[in-house]
DNA sequence: TGCGAAGTTTACGTTTGCGTAAAGGTAAGG
DNA sequence: CCTTACCTTTACGCAAACGTAAACTTCGCA
């Protein structure tokens, strides 16, 4: 049996994801992310690791925290207020959002493509 | 024969690209781009207008005005220095990133469709 | 029980990417 | 010439996303 840790304190996840404490405590005062407490000390669970996996992924897409928030409220609202209509509209935008960064991407990928066969071309 | 402008001013391309003047002229600040002068006026080329397409995606894809100066350099620098295997190496450095972007957009866009499923599901 | 490592809050500092006046120069038409 | 639209430089302002320092507190253990 693969052991699941199931309890992480910060410095756990900062080590893990190659960021500081700091911004992690950063994205707790934006309210991206609420462990709780063992007291005074912070104590993550799954659930906020996989909050927190979300928010760098969103990061590296060069989305802000603002935004970030946005895309995580979308999960965990689910049904409850009957919302359905506006989130359908937000995951459309977001959607489109993602689209046009993939063209971006494609784009960028062929364009080093070809300056790297000039660049060998080039003897 | 369809008509080609090759001269632009700084409001025309502001107004192409829906950016202001002033976010332009930081741009040329950062020496991204630097179009010519015609007196104390700037005068843009279809060259720097490419230039200025770059910058944007680049924002779009959440670089840093000073990471896409150094993509941007990459172009222009072709042979010249016989750094090409520093810039082999920048590319390969950019093209991972890009990459992993990609990843992010796709695992995004699944979950996307996984919320819209279940919100439509809800009747 | 007394360290040392790690955690906590508070708060000011820094960088990036422009916004936004202020104060004027320039080009073209009437 | 004069107005109007657009351009210029200079410079301070500001929000976002943390960095960093100060001044404790708490936990594990020797």
């Amino acid at each position: 049996m693969t052991e699941e840790k199931t309890e992480y304190s910060i410095s756990d996840l900062a080590k893990e994801f190659g960021i500081t404490s700091r911004s992690i405590r950063h994205y707790e005062d934006e309210k991206l992310i609420t462990p709780t407490r063992r007291g005074v000390h912070r104590i993550y669970n799954n659930r906020d690791r996989v909050r927190l996996q979300l928010i760098l992924r969103g990061k590296r897409l060069g989305f802000s925290l603002a935004e970030i928030k946005e895309i995580i409220d979308l999960y965990g609202m689910e049904g409850e207020e009957k919302q359905t209509k506006r989130l359908l509209e937000l995951i459309t935008v977001r959607r489109e959002s993602l689209n046009q960064q993939l063209k971006d991407i494609k784009y960028l990928l062929k364009e080093f493509d070809v300056l790297e066969a000039k660049l060998n071309a080039e003897k």
